[in-house]
Formats: structure tokens, C-alpha cells, sequence
DNA sequence: CAAAAAACGGAGGGTATCATCCGTTTAAAA
DNA sequence: TTTTAAACGGATGATACCCTCCGTTTTTTG
């Protein structure tokens, strides 16, 4: 693979994860394009449609996630820490899972990074329901739940103009899942 | 007000309250106006725009807030039943809420509509706190950002098209509210 | 029933985004 | 350095939605 090639595409995920959770799920793609400098050729051609450039960027934040999962030392912010995390890519995540379903023929791509967000999220219960964080009935599904919560949070604030009171609703979630939040 | 035009602009009000629903908060009014059977001039006679119509819906589920409120016995059921009734029409309200912020002009209805909600939340709140169904700290606030993370929710499921865990999330609410759910 | 006023319907122009295509440029290999 | 193939950029046609405008239809009134 080219340099500039491997350039360009490492700056479109980043740019597109930016601009994601500043403006939203519905960026145009040449929004995208403009702001990382680049034509809307080149977008195009890295990423076929707005699901292929969608997923990359998931992959990117899942790439985050995992180490900050192996990265932590553990602790009563463990989850907390976890949720602000997601909180920071949540839009995109939400977006992912949403267009990656719809389309059916990159259903499979789909499940594979949603599992892997699972796998990522059951460590991270594990090690806090050690330490009598989180309640048992506290899954990775629990934890997805927590993400598509805040996204909604985050979609709101961004349409009202207002800041997101993340949180409280972290505060009301890390009560609700059992967890004794220190922050 | 001739006969038909009071029909028709309730039957878009209707009309537009479940696609908002079912489809989400950017559905095309043309859809609407098909939907409701009637022609594109006449959604925009009665709603010169999406604000306008937005407004008339939300003010639709106020009014059954405000009879839910009014109408409910009260008991361990009453935040749980509030929140689940927020939910129903989550989307449409944050829509509105942000849709209404957004545009300068219309600012002032916008606030009023959003008051309104909190003098309801309020009423619904004072008699479930003197019932020690909630935490101190809870107010139409708190309640607000519930529905916001329901909306999100909601939101997220009509993406996945995977039935949205209303109940899982009422859950970790209420508990983190500090509300007894029973159902 | 006839006339006036009000409401209806939907064609059509304007705009934004999508996604492709191809002539030009650039990196890498010989 | 020359050659070649890969990558770039952006003009462009297609599509979807917004919203206005006006000829036609319906209700109401006298």
C-alpha cells in the first residue's frame, strides 16, 4: 500500500470520529472529505459507503477501549471510567450499530465488531464484579444499554445547544447498575 | 374554522405523532402529509414548518401527560408509569426540544412548551416524594434527562431494528433514582 | 340554490447530499 | 531517471427533500 495512501486513510478515521461527535451521526461524507484535506474521490475510495467509513471508526474507538481495559489498575472508578469512555465515542458507536444492521449484506462485519465490544465490555465487568462493584445481573448488554443511553444524552444536548449532563446520568447509571461511584 | 380544515389538521397531528415515532425524528413531511391522506400544501398550510408541527405534537403529548398526572392514584407505580409514558413519545420530544432551540425566532414557545413539561414533572414528583418513591436530589431536571436517555434509546433501536429495553433501562433508572419499581 | 370565502392538492423550482467517473498527479520500482 | 501503476481530486449526474404557488374543490352563508 502506497504512504500517502496510508495516510490519508489514517487521517479520514480521525477525522471522521471528530466530526461525528461534534456534528452528528449525519455528517456529509464531504464535510468529511473537505475538512481532512483530501477530495471526495479519496473518501470514497477508502471507505465505499458510509457504513464501511462508520465501522472503521468504531474499530478505531474499540482499539481504545481494549486498552484501556488492559491499561487500568483496577479500582473503585473502574466503571465509571469505562462509561466516560464510551460516552466520548458513543455517538459513533450508536451510528455504527445502526447502519451496519440496516444493510444487510455487512451484517456479518457488523456482529463481529459489536461481539468484540461485548468481549471488551465482559472483561471490564469481570474485574469490577471482583471487587463487588456492579450488581450480577450487570452484563455487556447492561453496559450497551448505559452507551445507547448516553448517546441519546449526547443527540439531545447537540440539538438543543445546551451541554450534556453526562453526569448525572452517569451519577443515576452507576447507582441504578449497583456500582459505588467515587468521582 | 371550516369543518374539514380542523379535521384534517388534527388527523396530521396524529398522523405525524406515530411516524415520528415509528420512524424517527427526521422523517420526510412529505411522508406525513401522504400518510395522513392529504395533500403536501395542506401539512404546510396548517404548519408554515417542521417547528410549527413538532410544537402542535408535543403540545398533543403534553396534554396527555397532564391527564395522566391528574388521573393517576397514585401508589409505587406512579414514576415508573410516568416514565414509561415519557417514553412513548421520547422522540418526539427531544425533536422538539431541539429543533425548537435551534431556530431563533420561535425561542419563546419553545420555552414554553419545555416549562410546561416541568410544572407536570413537578406535580408527579412532589407526590411520589411524599410517598419516599424518590431520592431528594430528583427533580423535573432529573426526569428530563430520563427521557432524554430514553429517547436515545429509542433512537438506537429503530437503527439496529432490535426491540428497544425499555424495561432494562426503567430499571437502572428507577434504581438509581432512588424509586421502589414493582412492575 | 348561488355566490363567496376558505381550504385542498400536488406540480415544480431550489438546494443539499450521495456516489461515480476520469484526467491528473504522485509514489515506488526498475 | 524513466516507467508504471496506484492514488488523488473534484466536476458531475442522480436522488431526495423542502417549501411555494396557484388552479380546483369544498364548505358555508345568505
Amino acid at each position: 500500500m502506497r504512504r500517502d495512501a496510508t495516510q490519508n486513510r489514517q487521517l479520514l478515521i480521525d477525522t471522521a470520529s471528530d466530526l461525528f461527535h461534534v456534528c452528528g451521526p449525519d455528517v456529509a461524507l464531504d464535510t468529511v472529505a473537505e475538512r481532512a484535506g483530501v477530495g471526495i474521490g479519496t473518501l470514497y475510495r477508502h471507505f465505499p459507503n458510509r457504513a464501511a467509513l462508520l465501522r472503521a471508526v468504531f474499530e478505531a474507538h474499540l482499539d481504545h477501549y481494549a486498552s484501556f481495559a488492559e491499561g487500568h489498575r483496577g479500582g473503585p472508578d473502574l466503571i465509571p471510567d469505562f462509561l466516560r469512555l464510551i460516552a466520548k465515542g458513543a455517538s459513533t458507536y450508536a451510528l455504527a450499530a445502526g447502519h451496519l444492521h440496516a444493510h444487510g449484506p455487512e451484517a456479518e462485519a457488523s456482529r463481529l465488531v459489536l461481539r468484540r465490544f461485548d468481549a471488551i465490555a465482559e472483561t471490564v465487568i469481570g474485574r469490577a464484579r471482583a471487587d463487588g462493584q456492579v450488581a450480577d445481573w450487570v452484563t455487556s448488554d447492561t453496559l450497551r444499554l448505559c452507551g445507547r443511553m448516553l448517546l441519546g444524552l449526547l443527540a439531545d444536548a447537540r440539538a438543543t445547544g445546551e451541554a450534556p449532563d453526562t453526569d448525572g446520568a452517569l451519577r443515576i447509571m452507576l447507582s441504578g447498575i449497583g456500582s459505588r461511584a467515587s468521582s
